[in-house]
DNA sequence: GGACTGACGCAAG
DNA sequence: CCTTGCGCCAGTC
Protein backbone atom coordinates (compact mmCIF):
# COMPACT_ATOMS: atom_id res chain seq x y z
CA UNK A 1 0.00 0.00 0.00
CA UNK A 2 0.94 3.28 -0.50
CA UNK A 3 3.11 5.26 -3.20
CA UNK A 4 0.60 6.17 -4.80
CA UNK A 5 -1.34 3.75 -6.20
CA UNK A 6 -1.47 0.47 -5.89
CA UNK A 7 -2.58 -2.55 -8.77
CA UNK A 8 -5.03 -3.63 -6.52
CA UNK A 9 -7.11 -0.15 -7.01
CA UNK A 10 -6.34 -0.05 -10.61
CA UNK A 11 -7.63 -3.76 -11.05
CA UNK A 12 -10.99 -2.82 -8.60
CA UNK A 13 -11.39 0.08 -10.48
CA UNK A 14 -11.37 -1.19 -14.08
CA UNK A 15 -13.74 -4.52 -12.40
CA UNK A 16 -16.06 -1.69 -11.20
CA UNK A 17 -16.13 -0.85 -14.92
CA UNK A 18 -17.65 -3.68 -16.13
CA UNK A 19 -21.17 -3.46 -17.74
CA UNK A 20 -24.14 -5.62 -16.46
CA UNK A 21 -24.91 -8.61 -18.34
CA UNK A 22 -20.82 -8.48 -19.28
CA UNK A 23 -18.01 -10.70 -17.95
CA UNK A 24 -14.29 -10.27 -18.09
CA UNK A 25 -11.35 -12.58 -17.59
CA UNK A 26 -8.11 -12.15 -15.02
CA UNK A 27 -5.95 -11.83 -18.05
CA UNK A 28 -7.49 -8.90 -19.65
CA UNK A 29 -7.65 -6.95 -16.48
CA UNK A 30 -4.05 -7.61 -15.81
CA UNK A 31 -3.06 -6.80 -18.64
CA UNK A 32 -5.25 -3.04 -18.26
CA UNK A 33 -3.86 -2.34 -14.94
CA UNK A 34 -0.35 -3.18 -16.86
CA UNK A 35 0.35 -6.56 -15.64
CA UNK A 36 0.03 -8.75 -18.80
CA UNK A 37 1.29 -11.86 -17.39
CA UNK A 38 -0.17 -11.13 -13.82
CA UNK A 39 -3.66 -12.46 -13.83
CA UNK A 40 -2.77 -14.35 -10.54
CA UNK A 41 -2.16 -11.44 -8.88
CA UNK A 42 -5.70 -10.63 -10.48
CA UNK A 43 -7.13 -12.81 -8.75
CA UNK A 44 -5.46 -12.43 -5.27
CA UNK A 45 -6.75 -8.44 -5.17
CA UNK A 46 -9.98 -9.76 -5.54
CA UNK A 47 -9.63 -11.73 -2.49
CA UNK A 48 -10.20 -9.01 -0.55
CA UNK A 49 -12.86 -7.31 -2.96
CA UNK A 50 -15.61 -8.29 -0.03
CA UNK A 51 -14.02 -5.60 2.07
CA UNK A 52 -13.97 -2.58 -0.28
CA UNK A 53 -16.06 0.28 -0.94
CA UNK A 54 -17.41 0.62 -3.55
CA UNK A 55 -17.92 -2.94 -3.91
CA UNK A 56 -16.41 -4.85 -7.13
CA UNK A 57 -18.50 -7.28 -9.02
CA UNK A 58 -16.31 -9.89 -8.53
CA UNK A 59 -18.65 -12.02 -10.27
CA UNK A 60 -18.47 -10.50 -13.62
CA UNK A 61 -14.44 -11.44 -13.47
CA UNK A 62 -14.00 -15.14 -14.58
CA UNK A 63 -11.31 -17.05 -16.08
CA UNK A 64 -10.34 -16.89 -19.65
CA UNK A 65 -12.39 -20.14 -20.65
CA UNK A 66 -15.15 -18.38 -18.91
CA UNK A 67 -14.72 -20.72 -15.69
CA UNK A 68 -16.56 -19.41 -12.76
CA UNK A 69 -13.05 -20.54 -10.29
CA UNK A 70 -13.55 -17.85 -7.79
CA UNK A 71 -17.43 -18.52 -6.77
CA UNK A 72 -16.18 -21.11 -3.97
CA UNK A 73 -14.67 -17.49 -2.60
CA UNK A 74 -18.78 -15.95 -2.19
CA UNK A 75 -20.28 -16.02 0.52
CA UNK A 76 -22.58 -19.07 -0.96
CA UNK A 77 -20.89 -20.19 -3.67
CA UNK A 78 -23.83 -20.35 -5.95
CA UNK A 79 -24.16 -16.61 -5.68
CA UNK A 80 -21.66 -16.15 -8.60
CA UNK A 81 -23.90 -18.04 -10.58
CA UNK A 82 -26.97 -16.82 -9.74
CA UNK A 83 -25.32 -13.29 -10.41
CA UNK A 84 -24.34 -13.40 -13.56
CA UNK A 85 -27.80 -14.97 -14.59
CA UNK A 86 -29.70 -12.55 -12.69
CA UNK A 87 -27.48 -9.77 -15.16
CA UNK A 88 -28.10 -12.33 -18.31
CA UNK A 89 -25.49 -13.95 -18.68
CA UNK A 90 -26.07 -17.86 -19.13
CA UNK A 91 -24.02 -19.47 -16.53
CA UNK A 92 -23.95 -23.18 -17.00
CA UNK A 93 -22.38 -25.79 -15.09
CA UNK A 94 -20.31 -23.03 -13.43
CA UNK A 95 -18.95 -22.04 -17.26
CA UNK A 96 -20.59 -18.88 -19.00
CA UNK A 97 -22.27 -20.21 -22.12
CA UNK A 98 -21.20 -17.70 -25.25
CA UNK A 99 -18.25 -16.49 -23.46
CA UNK A 100 -17.07 -14.70 -26.44
CA UNK A 101 -19.88 -12.74 -26.53
CA UNK A 102 -20.64 -11.52 -23.66
CA UNK A 103 -16.78 -11.13 -23.35
CA UNK A 104 -15.99 -7.46 -22.35
CA UNK A 105 -12.37 -6.60 -23.23
CA UNK A 106 -10.79 -3.31 -20.82
CA UNK A 107 -8.65 -2.32 -23.33
CA UNK A 108 -11.46 -2.55 -26.74
CA UNK A 109 -14.22 -1.12 -25.08
CA UNK A 110 -12.71 1.33 -22.66
C1' DG B 1 16.48 -13.10 0.84
C1' DG B 2 14.54 -17.83 -0.43
C1' DA B 3 10.51 -20.84 -0.78
C1' DC B 4 5.53 -21.73 -0.99
C1' DT B 5 0.96 -20.37 -2.26
C1' DG B 6 -2.84 -18.50 -5.08
C1' DA B 7 -10.13 -16.42 -7.66
C1' DC B 8 -4.58 -17.50 -13.92
C1' DG B 9 -2.77 -18.09 -18.99
C1' DC B 10 -0.98 -20.62 -22.59
C1' DA B 11 1.10 -24.71 -25.15
C1' DA B 12 1.02 -29.38 -25.87
C1' DG B 13 -1.05 -34.12 -25.61
C1' DC C 1 -13.21 -31.18 -25.31
C1' DC C 2 -10.42 -31.90 -20.98
C1' DT C 3 -5.91 -32.70 -18.48
C1' DT C 4 -0.99 -31.77 -17.48
C1' DG C 5 3.07 -28.89 -17.07
C1' DC C 6 5.48 -24.51 -16.98
C1' DG C 7 5.64 -19.48 -16.27
C1' DC C 8 3.87 -15.26 -14.46
C1' DC C 9 3.53 -11.45 -10.28
C1' DA C 10 2.57 -10.22 -5.43
C1' DG C 11 2.08 -11.48 -0.61
C1' DT C 12 3.22 -14.15 3.45
C1' DC C 13 6.22 -17.37 6.34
Amino acid sequence: MRDGENIYDAIYQLVRCIPPGRVSNYGAIAKAVGMASGARVVGYAMNGCHNINPPVPAHRVVTRNGLLTGRHHFSPPELMQQLLEQEGVRVEDFKVVDFDKVFWDPMKEL
